[in-house]
DNA sequence: CTAATTTGTCAAGTATGTTTTACAATTTAT
DNA sequence: ATAAATTGTAAAACATACTTGACAAATTAG
């Protein structure tokens, strides 16, 4: 399922995908495939992807159910 | 780093690594190696160790600085 | 409308998360 | 003190996260 949380805090900062891969330190592909959901990143990753965006793994990556 | 807070939240349920790694669905190795923090696992793994002790990503896997 | 930026996607390669097997060291129970 | 369970650790194999390069579709800017 697609990660729309990241998404949306990604375009409250005015970052594109590339601006945001480049601040993170990973490729633009692998930040479209985990907005689009199709794969499970690792958890440095996903900090790094938080802290880049001001947010915490709860608020971009906990999912209930 | 160490994940103390992960053995912690384990020990509170009176788990053994090998119990934790059964419900979670990985080997023991895997949990092992998680607290002793010498790597870093997927998200949904986090997720799915979190569930089996009831706590949150930014409880077991969030860190300041 | 046209050009430029951004996004979606694919394939092949590399890095690393995870498993399996195995054994020694430590802790807990009898 | 002894046995049983738990934990730490290592190496080889396997699965998959992530990269690189490339191109078309879609969106935004001029």
């Amino acid at each position: 399922m697609k990660n729309l949380r990241l998404k949306a805090a990604r375009a409250a900062m005015d970052l594109s995908q590339q601006a945001l891969a480049d601040r993170v330190g990973v490729s633009r592909q692998t930040i479209n495939a985990i907005e689009k959901g199709d794969y499970n990143p690792t958890v440095n990753l996903c900090i790094a992807i938080c802290k880049a965006l001001g947010k915490t793994l709860d608020e971009l990556f906990w999912e209930e159910n």
